[in-house]
DNA sequence: CGTACCTTTGAACGACATCAAAAGTTGTGG
DNA sequence: CCACAACTTTTGATGTCGTTCAAAGGTACG
């Protein structure tokens, strides 16, 4: 516990300006920046955003950041580290909806003042930048610019919740492992894969994986190994090998059209 | 054609003046605008949107909207009959990814200066109310409200989309086509089905129905027949009968809780 | 009245799930 | 450093749900 002496007023200014200048400087040079909803924010009006936000928060690999139902009085950036966003259906099973990688915005819903429609849990350990809901509901209210960007961010995830649901019912199990992989390589590079044996992280289980294409982890295993057998990728403890870039996009079923980029939008 | 004889400067003011009228009235009047982009813009205030409208549009049934791969140049409300939007998979098959309804707003995509995502199919006689992009970019730079209730609307389209997806992966047939009826109804009646042997619209082919959640026509048609066998449901032609409303919100597997209100957020 | 499309039904097949068990991996505490 | 418990991954055998193929009614529309 830190003292809790009252400090003469004077010094307390000095303090919260030097807090306030510390704030900005670490929005300033917040490597999210560029992707997150401060994009549009020009740097020289970043405090309003600077002083809006809540302390970083660290999350263990496995802990929830919120849950579905809770209510819903924050909104995220991901500073590092990967979160899934879930929904548990009645019958007991997990659906993964999404996952939101470094640089990423999550939490917004449709209907602020209504309960969470889903989980989210970090499953790697995360660094997170939490803004308060209200503060940013008033800043939507207010800043166009901030509120048209946070309008195409968010018409991009619907566009990746639309390309998931395309690979989820649309494409045969190899096919479906094959996307998955390459969104997520996309994801973390913005570009897809061409070097050959080039190796990411992938920090995601096979009930994971299975969880967010619709299958289960035990058939997951079998595609993954058909995948390796035909010399496309090696999938081993969080690390993916992806020895023929060209066959797993193949594979994958992704044509000339790359995937939506969110930072090429606008 | 009409003449194209030069008016007088002061008469083509009046005509034009009377047209702004017109179009003022035509928003005013307009039953979709609770529920579209133009809800957060008071009435004193519409010319803003009534000014950049395009005249209202027929689309006879069966003919697209716009078509995937072409430019994004407009955004739609629409104002009667159904829409679907849809993607073609590469290996024939189409997807449904939603249907717009009356009120319904779409078009709107992250990448506004990119390729559409999607096409867009009247199913029935539309009446659409088109608006250019270029001016909604605009007015979603300047007006604050009007954006900030757009990222509202996007992210109940993406909850929507969320939904879609937990239906088509993680149920069973005859869960995904019972729950696809429900979310239908409560969309048309903004609550869920109480009255026994109520009779609905659903303009839709089996084929529609299961590009939607994922299944065959020929699978749509015995999980049908399923369901009226069980006395919970009649379809026959585009119309519904929901005979046992109770025993259909059973068989979709839906909670307690209900289905996002897209009238009900902020 | 005939054509085109939608729906229904049956039979056989295949993809993925389920069940079960073993091998590998990580973390923990002695 | 080792031993043990918890978890993840792999593999096989079997079962089932939904697809595919095919053909016969229905229904709308020109």
């Amino acid at each position: 516990m830190s003292p809790t002496v009252e400090l003469p007023r004077d010094l307390r200014q000095v303090l919260d300006a030097a807090r306030t200048i510390d704030r900005r400087d670490a929005c300033l040079q917040c490597r999210s920046r560029a992707r997150t909803i401060c994009a549009p924010v020009p740097a020289a009006a970043i405090d309003r955003l600077a002083r809006l936000k809540l302390p970083p928060r660290r999350v263990p690999a496995g802990d929830q950041v919120y849950a579905e139902g809770a209510p819903c009085d924050e909104y995220f950036t991901v500073l590092q580290g990967w979160v899934a966003l879930t929904t548990v259906h009645e019958d007991g099973g997990g659906v993964v909806l999404d996952y939101a990688l470094p640089g990423d915005f999550f939490g917004f819903q449709g209907n602020s003042e209504g309960p969470r429609a889903q989980s989210a849990i970090a499953i790697t350990p995360a660094r997170l930048c939490p803004l308060p809901r209200q503060g940013v509901e008033t800043l939507l209210q207010t800043d166009p610019l901030v509120s048209a960007h946070l309008a195409h961010l968010v018409a991009v995830h619907e566009a990746r919740a639309h390309d998931h649901l395309v690979n989820s019912t649309a494409r045969g199990a190899r096919e479906r492992v094959a996307h998955l992989l390459i969104e997520l390589y996309f994801r973390q590079n913005h570009c897809l894969p061409h070097r050959p044996n080039e190796i990411i992280d992938l920090p995601l289980t096979l009930a994971l994986i299975g969880e967010t294409i619709g299958l289960t982890a035990v058939h997951v295993s079998r595609m993954l190994r058909r995948l390796r057998e035909e010399g496309v990728i090696r999938f081993r403890r969080g690390k993916l090998e992806i020895c023929d870039p060209y066959g797993l996009i193949g594979a994958s079923g992704v044509e000339a059209r790359p995937l939506a980029d969110e930072t090429t939008h606008q």
